[in-house]
DNA sequence: ACCTGAACACCGTTCAAGT
DNA sequence: ACCTGAACACCGTTCAAGT
């Protein structure tokens, strides 16, 4: 007789997953939400994941690729510092649209899985690359770590709501950023401000 | 008749929850276990606190005046940038400390209640005059705000294990905070790496 | 091969009743 | 005034049985 035909995929489990997350925080993304919203009752979702924490590491892992696609092509401007200023801005934007699930990326998961996405984003190859065009490659580790410790550690307070002293907080992000790639410019290999024509590799 | 004493108090459970905070992640932070642990039926906690969050809330709380008893005289040595520095590391030893409560502080609570504590404690009055007393009073919040992302950021990526490409990460942090401070100094009011005799605060 | 209903363990929370 | 046992709703997960 015929063998019951699948109902969802994994893929769309996973959507749902991020959407129920986005809307309501993880707390909300309950295995019978999800299984709910992809027409299916909540046991027959552990024949596409082994558990809860597996579909929210699949989450941050497909958040964290999202993130990767958008930063990665910026990363290729000739200009080191100004590309190292849009992947700060255009992380801060990411976050933005999808405030829960950065967080997820960096914070929320129990268990291994978790932050192995984020690191493997943030701190991966283009943007060490990038970070050693802009401090010298002596220092490209941990300039990148720099850039996106305080990226993440502004955003993630921002989005806690911790920044209540007033100030434009759009500026301080700026401030920040600038303050940062300025001085690691200016540690860095040869001319600190001004654009190069194309990337250097091991500039003293 | 006698009416039932009480056996346990509001500190004790919130000392309790801090243990099993500590020892087991937010997880292990069950009304039974707390009950448990102070000698009380689960129930009986309702009598001290509204609910499981109020409960992780006054963790919380209770961790964020710990901190800020440790960070505060830090704040107060006449050589703003070494100041600067020794509360940035200090930050980072309280965190390998007490990693969960300091996770705790900045990410995990629902609600409002949340990060309120860490806010407060650090971006607060003291640390803020000191940002101002190394960066220049016009930049003083901003400048607070740069150095507590960094260290925000950073520790919440070592703690969660986000550095796994080798690297000192000692010393990585040492060199984020190296830079901050001095692109702070050198942007800042007067002499960058002199000390000063006493504290300024309205130095052009 | 994937689906379901039923069941289990666990947890936060409420409440009537005890002292 | 604080304590308790019992109960409820909710949730993750398992499993035998269906197709």
């Amino acid at each position: 007789v015929s063998p019951a035909r699948a109902r969802t995929s994994l893929d769309e489990v996973v959507a749902a997953g991020r959407d129920l997350l986005e809307a309501g925080g993880p707390e909300a993304v309950t295995m019978l939400a999800v299984a709910e919203r992809v027409g299916v009752k909540a046991p027959s979702l552990y024949k596409r994941l082994a558990s809860r924490d597996a579909l929210l590491a699949a989450i941050a892992k497909a958040t964290a690729e999202d993130l990767g696609r958008t930063l990665e092509p910026l990363t290729r401007d000739p200009d080191a510092a100004a590309a190292l200023r849009a992947v700060a801005h255009a992380f801060r934007a990411f976050a933005h649209a999808h405030p829960r699930a950065t967080d997820l990326l960096f914070a929320d998961l129990p268990s291994e899985a978790r932050t192995t996405a984020a690191s493997n984003v943030l701190v991966s190859e283009p943007l060490i690359q990038l970070a050693g065009r802009v401090a010298g490659p002596a220092h490209a580790l941990e300039a990148a770590r720099l850039v996106t410790a305080f990226a993440r550690g502004f955003v993630s307070m921002e989005l806690a709501g911790a920044f209540r002293l007033g100030g434009d907080v759009d500026e301080a992000y700026r401030y920040g950023i600038d303050v940062l790639v300025d001085a690691l410019s200016s540690r860095g290999g040869g001319g600190a401000r001004r654009p190069r024509a194309r990337p250097v590799s091991g500039a003293a």
